[in-house]
DNA sequence: ATGCCCGTTTGCAACGGA
């Protein structure tokens, strides 16, 4: 079974990659995040059409939120936003598929460290940390995955002195990182050996790609449950070097059956 | 030092993103 997280940065823009993407790595279910679409306006036919139910969750103009599933493995018990934290902005999906609860996020930007954002975002990953808490109880078998907008460690990062205590490196966000992974997930990309300098976004200025100056700030985080079933867990590069790209890549793992 | 790019807006410059 493999699963796997995408920031998009407008399905509008990127559905053709997208469904490319879905030809050659069949994945059991994808989130996406920052579809950029109003509900009316999702491609449901097109995703349906390339053998995926979907469930999403977007508005005007930013964030969005989806969760694709295979046609065949199920799709249930689907949750939009963090249940009792009232929120104008669609950033969380959940589902069951194949009996795994699947979270999808889009972890709040935060702008700057002193920045009402920034309250924001420090609040949105408590709601999110107690939510989880609860989910976990209730669904054992649990992934969650997205674009955390977090870079755990100074090695996710290509220049930690640049970004020290810049947003995404605060202690702040790492803690709360750090918080989710004491609730039992792991981080499944750090499960194994890697490669130094792996990164999920690149800037679209400055040539960032083609100097491999980026962050890793899309995680996949399985629950204790989950672990001995983790085989291997990947960045796709690949679909940063289309045309019209996408500044994130897709994160992907593969569980044992 | 600053912006560089990209997507979006009842748009044609400004914003949010990271």
């Amino acid at each position: 079974m493999q699963l796997a997280t995408w920031n998009v940065n407008s399905l509008g823009v990127r559905l053709p990659q997208l469904l490319d993407w879905l030809s050659t790595h069949p994945v059991d279910a994808l989130v996406l995040q920052e579809t950029k679409l109003t509900d009316d306006k999702f491609p449901v036919a097109e995703l349906q059409a390339a053998g995926y139910e979907v469930a999403f969750h977007g508005q005007k103009t930013y964030n969005g939120v989806a969760l694709l599933a295979r046609a065949g493995a199920g799709l249930d018990e689907v949750q939009r936003n963090i249940p009792g934290f009232a929120d104008e902005q669609a950033r969380v999906i959940a589902g069951t598929v194949g009996g795994i609860r699947v979270i999808g996020g889009y972890f709040p930007n935060g702008q700057a460290p002193d920045s009402d954002k920034f309250t924001y975002k420090m609040a949105w990953l408590q709601a999110l940390r107690d939510w989880l808490a609860g989910e976990l109880v209730r669904h054992p078998r649990l992934v969650l995955m997205g674009d955390f907008n977090i870079a755990p460690e100074d090695r996710d990062v290509h220049d930690p002195a640049a970004w020290a205590g810049q947003i995404h490196c605060t202690p702040e966000e790492r803690g709360h990182f750090q918080a989710l992974l004491s609730l039992g997930l792991h981080d499944a990309f750090r499960l194994f050996e890697q490669p130094p300098k792996s990164w999920s976004w690149w800037d679209y200025r400055n040539l960032a790609f083609r100097k491999n100056q980026g962050l890793r700030i899309d995680h996949i985080l399985v629950s204790q449950a989950l672990r001995p079933q983790v085989k291997d867990c990947t960045i796709d590069k690949q679909p940063r070097r289309n045309e019209r790209p996408s500044d994130h890549t897709p994160v992907v793992v593969t569980l044992s059956d």
